[in-house]
DNA sequence: TAATGTTACTATCAATTTGAAAGTAAGTCA
DNA sequence: TGACTTACTTTCAAATTGATAGTAACATTA
């Protein structure tokens, strides 16, 4: 995709395809939130070449979803944190999980908890104000006013 | 990526992204949930080359979240709608753009409104059962049972 | 009837990206 | 001294993309 003229479209959706609109990128975010950190975790959790690990981690630093924290003086090591921007894309994960589950849920699948009360945890979105379920009611869309 | 052994992978948000991991795919379906079916208005709206638009729309058919629909017998053309499938993934564009428009939102964007009501819609994600936000309580993962 | 337009593509091809495998750098450990 | 660990880089064939041009089937206009 030609990212550049995309960071301008003003479209919110765009925008954040631009440079994380690709299956890695997203799974590596995945594993993020389950706890994975290193280098040689997403390589074998993913079975990802190196070279393209590395370039996506370089994207999604540069980005600010992740950020390099030195664990180890000697040896010199760094591990990838999620920072807060990163941890507010757990809903996006959420929502592509919850597709998956309802139209390419055949056989056994992973499931999600609340790490403390153990209960399975079934995200809806709905809106903030009315309460609403998105989907439930028609849509349109606003162009940005004035020029 | 190689789809073939993600089909397998017990976790929905792989299996999702296994065939729909690209920015086009999404940006596609965007377009389909504001209205636009035919291949024309989509390419010219994306800016997308024509031999990719089909590769996307075919699999995008082929996956059941469009669907080709004859509009004209003479001449005959076919537009694409949105399946059930297609519109249920509605949640995931949104969660896409909420995150773009928080960390990506400098300068003008278009805003979603409700079609009948003209409110901007503000989604978030909660828990079905306990209505508590996603991201507010820590997370695990359960694997599947048995083998 | 001929020329032009519309729509949904296919064909071609250079350039970029991926995927697989091997190699490397800076250390530690026995 | 030699093996091991971790986080990469290098290499290169194969696949995919992006840009552009062309085509097929019809309708419309002159």
């Amino acid at each position: 995709m030609n990212d550049k003229n995309i960071c301008d479209d003003p479209c919110p959706i765009a925008r954040c395809l631009a440079f994380l609109g690709d299956a890695w990128s997203l799974l590596i975010l995945r594993d993020a939130h389950f706890g994975l950190t290193r280098f040689d975790q997403f390589r074998k959790n993913l079975g990802i070449g190196p070279a393209i690990l590395t370039r996506r981690l370089a994207t999604l630093t540069a980005e600010g979803l992740l950020e390099k924290r030195l664990y180890s003086e000697r040896p010199p090591r760094e591990e990838y944190v999620l920072t807060a921007a990163g941890r507010d894309f757990l809903p996006v994960l959420f929502t592509i999980g919850a597709w998956g589950r309802k139209y390419r849920g055949e056989g056994r699948l992973v499931r999600i908890l609340d790490a403390e009360t153990g209960a399975e945890i079934r995200p809806v979105l709905v809106d903030e104000v009315t309460g609403i379920k998105i989907g439930d009611r028609p849509i349109c869309i606003a162009e940005p006013d004035g020029d």
